[in-house]
DNA sequence: TTGAAAGCGCTAACAC
DNA sequence: GTGTTAGCGCTTTCAA
């Protein structure tokens, strides 16, 4: 693969391998005169020279790689954040492998091996659950690690989320102030810290408006499917909403299909807000009022955490950085009729 | 990093670190007697034993990783590409790493004679232009490389791309069923593949149908935006057309965009076909009319023919395969009300 | 300022 | 069958 080696540099330069290194390290080339080093450095320009990162890992133990860990590639989610982190990291010199655990445990503990095997330099994840087996390995082994998008019960790694809090408290109020009070909250998966938050938030939100938060169901994923299941239940059930503030906007979207399925249309009769703002949902057939979090700028901000405690600046254990959320009504959201009840 | 070594296994069961490597290792474990590598994994599992991967690499000059180039991953099209490969490659043991190149040649040179530096086994390209010098390097050092969804002039990498020859003819052969005759063609970034395959397709299927195949526009990019420039201009140029074939979803939609703010409406007033099917097409408002190409069925194939040449199988540079597409009508495309001209 | 030498952790050719 | 030895390409002490 490689062809030119240090030696070879070094041997045309007529130098030792050794002073070739530091003329070539930034770090090391104050101790070399400035005469090799533009010779060496001519040298490895004309010979093509490419150092082996592979050779130079296994001196230094350092690889300059970082793992980003994600549930799964094609939800419209996790592009963006892999965008933001991949800028920033390359940027800086780094790579980044990515792997995608398919939402599975499993394959997450084994992935992280893999990549802890290849010596990475720290990791980025996307996918923790709220009790996380892999998470407290990676923590007991001090590997360097930023959570994004997801925390975990621990808290023994920095963790670059949003402000549900703010985010469900928007919804709700919109909601109330469009006369709705028989809100139904459309949980994600138990075991992943955004379904407890937005379900926290939505509970006490709703206590703050002087309404019950207790109507409440949950998808078994972050997906159409799960969305759809489970309000085909809550129907099935009897229960009774006029609206819905859905965790998440795939969900959301299997809200509204359920619901069309049995007639039921959306804004006229449900009210129903998604979480993300994911492309399209403006586009949507109806468009879906949703809030927009800064997935971008999570990925970047990860990033930059890791790179920085990389560098030898390790963050504070409980760094918790929530960044500010939007709230984005495109009129999916309907002022209620007659109010139930 | 990795804390347990080969050597610490081999001390621990009381053998010699070659012995012990060989244990371990499936091909070369014929020649140990079942007793020691029942004792050498014993050890290995007791004490947690990782191996290093770098030092493995450095020794094997085999990575085991496979570098996954792609424009741009918020375009929905990759993701499925992404997946799929990852797929295949994880469950043969490679790791992938991913490199986004944010539709720059210059960044994509860079990245990838980054990814060669890490001593990456090969190399699935997403980002091919028609004349690409990053390719013509590749191909002269001999890196197995293999090329999805866009292919370059020179030929000398298998590529695994979708039938767009036939995917173009299924919109123009759906459109002048419906009456249309003043058909334009939205194009793609000159310098692809996809937009010379695709522009020449719906040149000759017009022609096919004995119409002009000239009326024709390109956008600079595969992105909303610049479909939707690309038709302003052409309104703005007086262009006359009841419909239009888009080499892409992305560039559709921008012309829809075009189209609506001088009040015309699609499909009443002009007909749209797209290409590819991203996510969502079918649910935006209107829903699209466009090709389903098998997106992540390429990613899967791209990494089998790599694997598989990495594997000493080497393909047929000549490999050329064109999965099938499939045409879905979305009701998005009308019969024209008043044939022009 | 530069050269010499050792070694990161592993594997593979060769010897016993 | 197993031990010995050499070395992948690089960096980094230690001497000179």
């Amino acid at each position: 693969m490689t062809r030119v080696r240090l030696v070879d540099v070094a041997r045309e330069a007529g130098v030792h391998p050794g002073t070739a290194s530091r003329a070539l390290n930034p770090a090391a080339r104050d101790g070399v005169s400035r005469r090799t080093v533009r010779r060496v450095e001519l040298v490895a320009q004309r010979l093509g020279y490419v150092p082996n990162t592979l050779a130079r890992g296994l001196r230094t133990s350092r690889s300059f790689v970082v793992a980003l860990v994600i549930p799964d590639i094609t939800n419209p989610l996790f592009p963006q954040i892999v965008r933001g982190a991949e800028q920033v990291l390359s940027e800086a010199g780094y790579t980044l492998v990515l792997t995608d655990t398919n939402n599975d445990p499993a394959t997450e503990g084994s992935q992280v091996a893999a990549m802890s095997a290849r010596g990475v330099d720290g990791f980025i994840v996307a996918t923790a659950r709220w009790e996380d087996a892999t998470l407290d390995d990676l923590a007991a082994v001090g590997t360097p690690t930023v959570l994004v998008n997801r925390r975990n019960a621990a808290g023994l790694f920095p963790y670059i989320g949003a402000d549900d809090r703010r985010g469900v408290d928007l919804c709700v109020d919109h909601l109330t102030a469009l006369g709705h009070c028989a809100i139904l909250h459309l949980g994600g998966p138990a075991n992943t810290s955004t379904a407890r938050d937005r379900s926290d938030a939505f509970r006490q939100s709703m206590r703050a408006h002087g309404l019950s938060g207790d109507l409440s169901i949950a998808g078994a994923s972050y997906t159409e499917q799960a969305g759809a299941e489970a309000v085909r239940a809550a129907l099935q059930q009897g229960m009774d909403f006029t609206a819905i503030v859905a965790a998440n906007d795939l969900l959301a979207l299997g809200a509204a299909q359920a619901l069309a399925e049995r007639g039921i249309t959306c804004p006229a009769d449900v009210s129903i807000t998604g979480y993300n703002d994911i492309d399209f949902m403006s586009r949507l057939s109806p468009p879906f009022t949703t809030v927009r979090v800064p997935l971008r700028r999570m990925g970047e901000l990860a990033a930059q955490t890791l790179l920085a405690w990389l560098d030898g600046r390790p963050p504070d254990a409980a760094t918790q950085v929530l960044l500010p959320v939007k709230f984005m009504e495109r009129g999916t959201t309907a002022r209620v009729a007659v109010p139930v009840r």
